[in-house]
DNA sequence: GATAAACTAACGAACGTTCGTTTTAAACAC
DNA sequence: GTGTTTAAAACGAACGTTCGTTAGTTTATC
């Protein structure tokens, strides 16, 4: 609560206002916002108009200038991590669950077979989340870029070989 | 602190007997424990006796009994993302650099072109914390065993097709 | 009897919260 | 336009709790 006093400008108390549940409700919030924000910069463009390439490719791209190339962490991870995830494990997870299935019915669409997609979309987060828990072990982020165009190739969007 | 005293049964006073430090003192305790449990129980193999391909793959498997098949977090990955890591972000990236590298020269003794052995070692951890993130996201871990799988077909241990 | 290791009790600081008050700003009366 | 009313939105001050820590005392061990 410091730091969303000092983030904002108000004194702890103004919190109250915009907050009477408290701390749990701004948890809440910031949860909820996060899951909104993550779906307008990243998953919604699943289903967009343009062929399936072109969506998966946003994706991944969304991906990258959500987490401003792997500097700033997902707060979902970072919630599912701690102590407090129980309040929000379902959320969250349902969530998942869902964006999964999305990316895996655009990966059928562009040409994964169907009993891959779901695998396959699965994968593809892992290569994402994957990137930036390494990313924070090293400090550093340059693997998270590599981590996108791998998953791009392993996707089957880039052809280009290994050596370009 | 107060999980402290109730997992060791000790008073919180009690604990100061054996970490004068103070909370600090504990935390940095239990990062390198961690760091000498990661390498007695994974990173170890990497240069016990045996070819390669059998210690990457006692590499892969001690990572899966180390997260008890992913229901167990890192400490260090853990760590890593939360805002007390200044203090060790330089001890635990500097002891990744140095896993990396070992991981990387055994994977080109294995057989690996030796100018991707450092990034198919990136990538293969990547692969084990990526899971590991997308399990609690999921609030699941049967995800790591399939992670496990790909990460081992992957460097080429592995020469089953997908469909076993 | 001495040293290590536990305890109880308490302290100050930080946290999360509540209270009552003051400022801000838009709506209305004159 | 000026003055009044009202509700929203900020504030400072305090409260009780939890946290990390210290002090002094007792129990265990050798």
């Amino acid at each position: 609560m410091a730091v969303l006093s000092h983030a904002t400008g108000l004194q702890k108390a103004s919190l109250y206002h915009h907050f009477p549940g408290g701390k749990n409700e701004m948890l809440e919030t910031a949860v909820l916002a996060t899951i909104v924000e993550l779906e307008r910069r990243v998953f919604r463009f699943l289903e967009t108009n343009g062929d399936a390439a072109d969506r998966i490719g946003q994706v991944l791209e969304g991906f990258d200038v959500y987490t401003n190339g792997g500097r700033r962490s997902c707060l979902l991870a970072v919630i599912a991590q701690s102590s407090v995830a129980e309040n929000f494990q379902s959320r969250i997870s349902a969530q998942f669950d869902a964006w999964i299935a999305r990316l895996s019915k655009t990966l059928v669409e562009f040409g994964c077979e169907p009993n891959r997609g779901d695998s396959l979309a699965l994968e593809t987060l892992e290569t994402l989340y994957g990137s930036l828990a390494v990313g924070r072990l090293l400090g550093s982020f340059e693997n998270v870029s590599f981590a996108l165009r791998r998953s791009r190739r392993n996707i089957g969007l880039d052809t280009t070989p290994d050596f370009l």
